[in-house]
DNA sequence: CCTCACTGTTGCCCATGGCGCAACACTAGG
DNA sequence: CCTAGTGTTGCGCCATGGGCAACAGTGAGG
C-alpha cells in the first residue's frame, strides 16, 4: 500500500480529513469545517455527526462547536499499552532468548484468543515464521493457559467456546482445562506439551501491571525433545525471572 | 445530537466501527474485518486502505494483517495534552478568579487564533458568557500577544496575517506589534485595554512546559473601570504567580 | 515439484447512499 | 422586533461506494 491514490473511499477519507482539522485548530463549527474540506455544510454536518456518534468528536463548550473527543483517548489507549509493554519487556525477552536459545514470544488476551505481541528467536530456533500479530487458540498453548488462569468462572465461560483438537494431546473438555488452570494458579507458570502441535513444548509465565492482575504472558517454545524433563526445570525458573523482572516494570510489588 | 440514528455516514461509520474492531482484537486480516462488517471483502479492504492513508491503521508484522496506527496516538495526543494541561491549570485558575474577583481564562495557539480552554468567572464578574472552545484574535488579547510573543519573527510572519481592528486602541500595525511583544519579553506579561473590546482589560502571563516554552497563557480579565492603575499591579503580580505555579507543574524550572 | 485452499488486491459496472440544495430552527446583536 | 449567521433536517439526483469476479500471492501438504 504505497500508492496513496489507490482504492480510497472519498467520504471516509473526508471524515478522517475533519479529526485533523480538529487537531489543528483545536475546535471548529460545521462551516468552518465545511470550509476547510471544500464540501457543502450539510455533508459536513452529516461527517461530524457520525463521528460524534462514535464520540470520536464531540460538542466543545458550546453547542455547535466541535473538538476531538474521547472516543479517540480510549483507541489510542488500547495502541499505546501494548508499545509500552512490548518496550519494557524487550530487553529482557532478548536475554531470556540469548540465555535459553530457544523462542521467546510475549502474548495478550484479545477476547477470544492469544495475540503475540512480541517475539524473539533464539540460537537453537529452528523456525523462522514470525508470529508477531497472529492469534493464537487460549487453550491449547501455554501462554493463552496462562491468560486464563485467573479469569473467574464467569468470565472464563464467556471467553472459552469449544475447544477445539489440534493433537491428541489438546485439552478438549472443560472440566480438564479448569483443573489445569487450577494447577497453574498453584504452580505459577503454564506448560505446554504436543498440544497446539505435535513435537512442540512451551513454558509460560504470567506478567502483572501495577495491581497484580495478569495482562500478558511470556513463554519459551521450543521442539519437545529439546525442552526434556532435565532441562525444562532450568527453563521454568529463567521463565518465571523473566516475568517477575517485566512485571516489576509495569509496577507490580511496588504498593504492597 | 442525542439522537443516535440521525444524519450519520454509512461508510463512514463502517470505517470507525474497524477502528473499534482493531482496538478489541489487536489485529485483524480484511476478510476478518469484512466478516465484522458483514460487508464483501473487497468493500473492507478499501476502507481499510483509506484509513490507512491517514496512518490511522497499519501493517502488523505479516503482511495482510492489520493494526491500530501512529496517526492515532498523533491525534488523541493533541487532546491529552490539553486536557493535562487544563486538569494541572484548574485548582490554581479557581484560585486565582477568587482572589482577584475577575474572570480567569487559559488559552492556547491554534494555528492563526487563541483558543479558549478555560475560564473561571470570579465573584465580580459581570460578563456570564462561556468562552471555552472559542477562538480569539491573536494580536488584540492579552492572551494571544503573550502566545506571540516569544516566536522568532519567521514564526511571527507566517501566524500573522492581517491586524483587524476591533476598536480604536486596537494595534494594526505590524512595526507597533513588534514593539509590543518585545515590551512583554521584557516585562514578561501583557497588557490589553480596550484592544479587542472599549471597557475590557486583561493582563495575560505566559505558561511554560519543561524545555521552557510557551505553550499556553493565562489572563485576568474584567471591566477596565474596575482594573483601574492601583489596581492593576496587583493584578498582575497574582496572574504572574499563578502562571508560575502553573509552570512549574508542568515541568519548568526543574531541569535548570 | 505441483495443487489446493485461503488470503489480499484490482477492475468494472450499477444501484444505492452520499451529496448539494433549500428550507427550517436557533441565537446573538442592534 | 429584524437581520445575519450558524447549526440541523428533508428531498431527490447522480456520483461514488459496493459487490462481483478475476487475479496475485502464500503456505501447507502430497
Amino acid at each position: 500500500m504505497g500508492n496513496s491514490e489507490a482504492a480510497t473511499v472519498q467520504s471516509v477519507d473526508r471524515a478522517l480529513t475533519i479529526l485533523e482539522v480538529l487537531a489543528r485548530l483545536g475546535t471548529a463549527g460545521v462551516t468552518e469545517i465545511a470550509a476547510e474540506l471544500d464540501v457543502h455544510k450539510s455533508t459536513a454536518f452529516r461527517l461530524v455527526s457520525t463521528l460524534e456518534t462514535h464520540r470520536l468528536v464531540e460538542q466543545a463548550g458550546d453547542r455547535g462547536r466541535y473538538s476531538l473527543g474521547v472516543g479517540l483517548l480510549r483507541l489510542a489507549g488500547a495502541t499505546t499499552a501494548r508499545l509500552d509493554l512490548v518496550q519494557e519487556a524487550r530487553p529482557i525477552t532478548r536475554q531470556l532468548a540469548a540465555d535459553t536459545g530457544e523462542t521467546v514470544n510475549i502474548t495478550v488476551r484479545a477476547e477470544h484468543a492469544a495475540l503475540y505481541l512480541d517475539q524473539v528467536a533464539g540460537s537453537s530456533a529452528l523456525q523462522s515464521h514470525n508470529w508477531v500479530g497472529q492469534h493464537i487458540p487460549l487453550h491449547a498453548t501455554s501462554n493463552g493457559k496462562v491468560l486464563l488462569s485467573e479469569l473467574t468462572p464467569e468470565e472464563l465461560a464467556d471467553v472459552i467456546g469449544s475447544l477445539a483438537r489440534f493433537t491428541p494431546a489438546t485439552i478438549t473438555r472443560k472440566a480438564q482445562l479448569r483443573e489445569e488452570l487450577e494447577r497453574i494458579r498453584e504452580q505459577g507458570y503454564a506448560l505446554a506439551v504436543d498440544e497446539l502441535e505435535v513435537g512442540l513444548t512451551a513454558v509460560a509465565a504470567p506478567i502483572r501491571n501495577a495491581h497484580g492482575d495478569i495482562i500478558a504472558s511470556i513463554s519459551v517454545s521450543g521442539p519437545t525433545f529439546r525442552l526434556s524433563d532435565e532441562r525444562l526445570d532450568t527453563v521454568i525458573e529463567q521463565c518465571l525471572a523473566a516475568a517477575e523482572e517485566i512485571s516489576h516494570r509495569l509496577g507490580w510489588g511496588l504498593r504492597q
